[in-house]
DNA sequence: GCGCAGTACAACCATTTGGTTGTGCAAACT
DNA sequence: AGTTTGCACAACCAAATGGTTGTACTGCGC
């Protein structure tokens, strides 16, 4: 496991940012931190778990560098990293183009997701 | 872990298809797959592993709902399934939306990364 | 009907993940 | 100076992940 010929691989930029996406928790963190920087207890408040597994969750968000922090005084402001959402967009964007290519759909699929996000809002 | 208030949670959609996107050897797979289907044998050649392994990871894929499977004779060809992607690149463009509203550089990332796909083509 | 190709299931294993508690430490308040 | 506040580190734990080997099933070629 991320072994290849022997030699370790460092974990490639798009896994680390999938994976951070692929928390609930980390994505409603994110959601947070897009309406203004938080501290830690601040962004722990709302969930049902300690300040440390928060810090955990953060600490995940910063090696994927979709966050940063500032170490102001004693409380650690986090805040978001906008850049390395848009490798794991492109990624996205690029296969979904040829799969387009393929299918003809992307503009119909476009479409319908505007329409539902604005419906259901929220993470889920 | 999965769990609020002593009842498990059936794992979001989201969640499931970042995490499926959280692997290298599955984006290759799914890249692979954007050129045509396959069979899991073809599938499974480039990879130094077994095909049982692939097998486990296109189970992942498919419980993202990423590829659906027909059962074709004895081979099981995979076949991509666009819409599911799409929830991803939905959120991803949403919370891109929110932070450019802040920032103002959503269109400057979006041609650095248009310059750097046609650059380096590959998943990484 | 027999063997083989293609795939999946089961049992097992090591590592990672997501959480906990307990503790430590630095800056701010009084 | 002593206490509180904000955060992180360490040790621990259960479950999930990503891989293995071994085996079993199913349909095709002969």
């Amino acid at each position: 496991m991320g072994i290849v010929g022997g030699v370790a691989v460092v974990e490639d930029e798009l896994s680390l940012v999938f994976s951070a996406l692929a928390d609930p928790t980390r994505r409603a963190i994110l959601e947070r931190l897009a309406h203004g920087d938080a501290t830690v207890n601040q962004l722990a408040e709302p969930f049902a778990m300690t300040q440390q597994a928060v810090s955990k969750h953060l600490k995940v968000l910063e090696r994927a560098r979709l966050i940063s922090r500032t170490r102001t005084a004693q409380s650690r402001p986090c805040v978001l990293d906008t850049a390395h959402l848009d490798v794991a967009a492109g990624w996205i964007a690029r296969h979904r183009q040829i799969w387009s290519d393929r299918h003809d759909r992307l503009e119909e699929h476009l479409a319908a997701l505007k329409v539902k996000q604005r419906r259901d809002g929220g993470t889920r």
